[in-house]
DNA sequence: GATGAATGAGATTTCATTCAT
DNA sequence: AATGAATGAAATCTCATTCAT
């Protein structure tokens, strides 16, 4: 029973691990069912038991792995520290999600964050953006960032920065060696609050 | 009369002007050539007249226009100012580029970003940064820019954020009236030249 | 029951005959995938499940087809019996076939013969030739066949002659019925067999 | 104006030319009107000034050298000769076309003999078999050849053993330089009169 | 749960033919 | 006569999804 239980989200588990792959690999649009289910090793047809559509796939990724970044990016702005520590801690959770699982990143920033459609379904793509914009705020209330910066708009550039340097290593266009992540880490973090500092 | 005045070329340009606004309301992928035909006015078939397939339309539309992108830039980075300027310079081409043509610039942040291939099909990409990089390292040498800062990484950052501001506004989700790109180019500049000065 | 005992080869086989009846009809080139898969009655998009293409369909009726003609001759070639019975045995494989087969034999000299590349690709052409020349030779060791003649062009001359019999069978302009059959059989045998003999 | 004539006819000449060539390494279905063109250094518009349509090429080129062939052999026919002079005459006509225009032969063996269209618009098709099976009667009148033999289907037999020696050609499959084509000549001629001789 | 044969809407692409110049 | 841009019918092939086993 176990056994049987446990081999339910073995499979699921897979198709998703595979669908990462996948997407990560051809692009969402590109890759098409069957190459999800071979990487998993199981019948394409497996896949609509656990999941809608193609479609589902892509959405469960999302709402599964953006979930579990937004409850990591809540703790850091619940956390009793400066903004500027704030910051760093969100850049931080960004960037080093890349060295955990590069395929995932690169779906998440390559297909994900660019679809209009799935950011309209889903309300939990601005909330990233709306909480660095209170953490900003939050510096700027107590005067560690300068206030004549529109918050909304810096949050969008912060953001767009780590993430284009994401997209460097996801291309392959910037080193991403444990030293090379460590390093544009503190870069990234610095920039950004050197650039908020007032 | 009028078509004589039309020309010939010159549907080659409607087919791609039309690619570039059909691409940029369904995606790509959901843009069926005869919806770039009908857009333009022409039969389909002459699509694959004046180009080898749908693939091939996007990547003329790319290879063309960042060909003009860059041009731009490097006008801007030969021009006799200091560094700063010239960061200031890239960052306005960049950012107004949305307000002369949307569509395009839909495109570009949306389908392109996403394309390994295409990307690497194209050294100009890389041009891109390197003309980033090179005034941040002129920057640097000219001891306007801190030095302990990795000036390749710093281009990405820096596109980066001008990009997610493009995106932001390609996905409706920061406000782009004349007042607030004007607003967004000043945010973005003094935040990045403040990121990066001494 | 039925669709049980039908099983899961038999709609490749089913498409496959529904082709040979097509192009026999239509010609390979005006015949529409469609038109074999109503023909086979299944969906068009199953007939690629089976096949690559539709060349493909082709190419392996051609391939499985004369693959059986080959083993038929050469089961005539390995027989203990004079030369001259080897050869109205091959004589009478051929000719026979269009009684048993008139669509398919019309594909193979319509279709196939026509096409340079299909030859090329498969083996198995050039062996037919080779077991009636062969067959030639071991005649002309036993001095049943005059040597005089070279037996690769006698291969040719004979096989051609027979696949024209074929042919005019094919467009219908030589009489094809049982006794026709017969007596074409005997005739160019006959013609076969004193052209070649001592 | 005769030097404009004249220009006339090159060109239709030239299109002519260029379409047995084409039709004759790719066929007749896989030609495109645009390779002819190319082929023939003409736009492909001008096909149609001089042609009705691709179809119309082939015909054209059928017509035009089917129409000499057959000619050719009624002056054989005509001559004051023995059935077998004769038939040695049709069997030179038809192999040493070969030697003048093989691409030629190729179109004619490969497209127009099996075309069952074509056959049915021209009447011209069934005539060279009617003249080798008159011939053949007519041996049959003077006592040279073999009466128990159906002069209809052995003008098949005959046509089709040369035929297929033209094909071996055409196919690379047999020898065609200037001695082996004089041979093989010679050995089908024997052949056949043998196969018919008393 | 698991499989993969079967379906069929839908999209791209080809290319013979037309026709304004 | 000559060109080649323009047309659009028609055909192949793909692939997400279903469903009997």
């Amino acid at each position: 029973m176990t056994d049987r239980s446990i081999g339910h989200r073995d499979k699921r588990k897979q198709i998703l691990d595979a669908a990462i792959r996948v997407f990560a690999d051809h692009g969402y649009h590109r890759a098409r069912v069957g190459d999800i289910a071979e990487d998993a090793g199981v019948a394409h047809g497996l896949l609509y038991h656990y999941f809608a559509s193609k479609d589902d796939v892509l959405r469960t990724i999302f709402v599964e792995n953006w979930g579990e970044l937004i409850a990591r990016f809540r703790a850091v702005e619940a956390a009793d520290e400066p903004a500027q520590e704030k910051l760093v801690g969100i850049a931080k959770i960004l960037l080093r999600t890349w060295r955990n699982n590069p395929a995932l990143v690169t779906v998440m920033v390559r297909e994900v964050a660019r679809s209009q459609e799935l950011q309209a379904q889903v309300d939990d793509v601005g909330e990233a953006f709306a909480i660095i914009q209170r953490v900003i705020e939050e510096g700027q209330a107590t005067g560690m960032f300068r206030r004549d910066v529109d918050a909304r708009l810096a949050s969008w550039l912060v953001y767009g920065g780590l993430e284009e340097v994401l997209t460097g290593w996801v291309l392959g266009q910037l080193p991403d060696g444990e030293e090379d992540v460590a390093r544009a880490e503190s870069t990234a973090i610095e920039v950004a609050l050197r650039g908020l500092a007032v």
